[in-house]
DNA sequence: AAGTTGACCAAAA
DNA sequence: GTTTTGGCCAACT
């Protein structure tokens, strides 16, 4: 093994989602190997050390909603960018509940969910 | 070298 | 029902 480092491998997970899939913090870190090491895995990506190459705006929180202010360039911008691979998203709905990160707009984990 | 923070997640008060 | 705390592990100061 060359590199073995958590970033690292969150790196390479991160980049291996298909396009018009979504995975979540959690699930990248479990896939990495530490299922309770969400936030490292956000903290390698808010490091961004390859910036452009790694898809961060296709790793979304649990609920389905990103980053509001650290994804990209604006949130809106990430709605465009998935839902122009293909992702589904779904409007803030009344019995959702839980704040909205991005614009109130929640990736359909229910079927965009990446899946190992 | 040690302490603090942190793109999270889940449970308890 | 909402808000706060706890906990993991790695990187930053």
């Amino acid at each position: 093994m060359t590199e073995s480092s958590f970033s690292e491998r969150v790196y390479e997970l991160v980049c291996r989602i298909p396009q018009g899939s979504v995975a979540t913090y959690g699930q990248i870190a479990a896939l990495a190997g530490n299922p309770r090491n969400a936030r490292v895995v956000g903290y390698a990506l808010h490091s961004n050390p390859k910036p452009g190459v790694i898809p961060c705006h296709r790793v979304v929180f649990r609920d389905g909603s990103l980053a509001p202010g650290f994804a990209f360039g604006g949130p809106e911008r990430q709605r465009e960018l998935l839902e122009d691979e293909g992702i589904r998203f779904i409007p803030p709905k009344d019995g959702e509940s839980k704040p909205a990160g991005a614009d109130g707009w929640l990736v359909d984990l229910s079927r965009c969910q990446w899946k190992a």
